[in-house]
DNA sequence: CGTGCAGTTGAGCAAATTCAACGCTTGTGG
DNA sequence: CCACAAGCGTTGAATTTGCTCAACTGCACG
């Protein structure tokens, strides 16, 4: 357990409805992000957790999000990492399906689901976005799938293109999280993360810097190596 | 290569917009099945490929349909099948992210995508319909990422009961899938299949009868092989 | 300077794949 | 009607892959 009022702090605590109003006093299309307030959150603080009420989603203003269920075993299945800018905790259902953590100390923008769907109904645009951020999640669910059918040197040379991707745009990537979340994120130990980092930077397509800092040396051999790509 | 011709027929060519109204002459909230013709495909016929533009989707009025992703080095990725009653096909992005095949003679809905989407935008029961066959698609897609991080007894144990809930509710099930559907879909080889089910059999949790008969004789042992189930 | 945590490395083992052979069913052509 | 080939599925043996368990390293923090 945590304490909230230490690990939590709500930057503008009312969800605030600041409509932005034309000359002609018509409002105009506003971007979803508009619709929230800021909470931070510091390392490994519960977000939300499965089968809470599913009233609100967020947006990675800086940090890093995982959402994660908890299979009968114990085993933790991590869903998916959210980054700046990436959306996340939207769903149809009442109930959450899965759980969210910081990864890191993160801050939030925090939109409430019933706002945004009221708004949806009359705004177009927020209706498109809101439509956006559910294919980005079917998106990315789908190419967690596709992962998971690669075998384990595949799967983190395809998980570590994809943070040269998602977070920096460069090959020098810094991984906000830890091996064992990568080892739930992949499906596979977190001995296997190790030996196959240990084998990509002996064959010259990565070097290790620290724990979390990783240098893509060879992009087309790693990509050779996800060959098994969609 | 096929013939269109002769594999496919269309009992209603045009996707005639029906417009149900009340005495009062207001168009009452309409069922999403109104507004598409049905259309016949004989089996292992391709419904539509990968990249091709996503300007409809479909119902499984009777059948069965799989849809897939074939990856780089040449294997098939089955992401679902839709069985009696179920929606797929419905995309955000203007292109499929994956093909469709008819796996036995099967008979399909045809719903134009802007059709629905114009519709949606005026009639909330369209729209609310519409956000629920996307849910569920969100909903079968993470059932599958958490079927990949089982192993192969564990897999084929929660695929035999899944179909059995989504196809008779009964414990007799019928597939009408082959051996490699099922191991594309569940990520392992044919072989693997074969020997799951036999030990299955062994164990007294199912009987098999025929190549694509299935009697869950102990519903109980086969849910407790899922433990790992979320 | 110990303690604890995160990560790495190695040895043995279990699981699933590969490769190969075989059985059953179906469809085809003589 | 039979012979035979092709397709689908099953079974067995050898091999590979990744996991488990255990020891060990490096680093941060008291």
């Amino acid at each position: 357990m945590y304490n909230v009022l230490s690990s939590v702090s709500v930057e503008r605590p009312d969800f605030i409805l600041a409509s932005r109003k034309g000359p002609d006093g018509h409002s105009s299309p506003r971007r979803i992000e508009s619709i929230g307030g800021t909470v931070m959150y510091t390392r490994d603080v519960e977000i939300f957790g499965e089968s809470e009420p599913a009233d609100y989603f967020c947006k990675v203003v800086s940090g890093a999000v995982r959402t994660y269920t908890v299979l009968a075993d114990g085993r933790r299945q991590v869903c998916a990492f959210y980054l700046r800018g990436d959306f996340f905790g939207l769903e149809a259902n009442e109930t959450r399906t899965s759980s969210a953590d910081s990864i890191v100390d993160s801050k939030l923008l925090v939109i409430k689901r019933s706002v945004a769907m009221t708004l949806a109904q009359t705004d177009e645009e927020i209706a498109r976005q809101i439509w956006t951020i559910w294919d980005k999640e079917l998106q990315i669910s789908r190419a967690h799938g596709s992962l998971l059918t690669k075998n384990a040197k595949e799967r983190v040379a395809a998980f570590l293109l994809e943070m040269a991707d998602r977070f920096s745009g460069t090959d020098q990537v810094e991984l906000p999280m830890s091996r064992r979340d990568i080892a739930d994120y992949l499906g596979v130990t977190i001995e296997t993360i190790s030996r196959m980092l240990a084998d990509l930077e002996g064959h010259g397509a990565i070097s290790l810097a620290g724990w979390r800092r990783v240098l893509l040396r060879n992009r087309r051999v790693l990509g050779q190596l996800c060959l098994r790509e969609a």
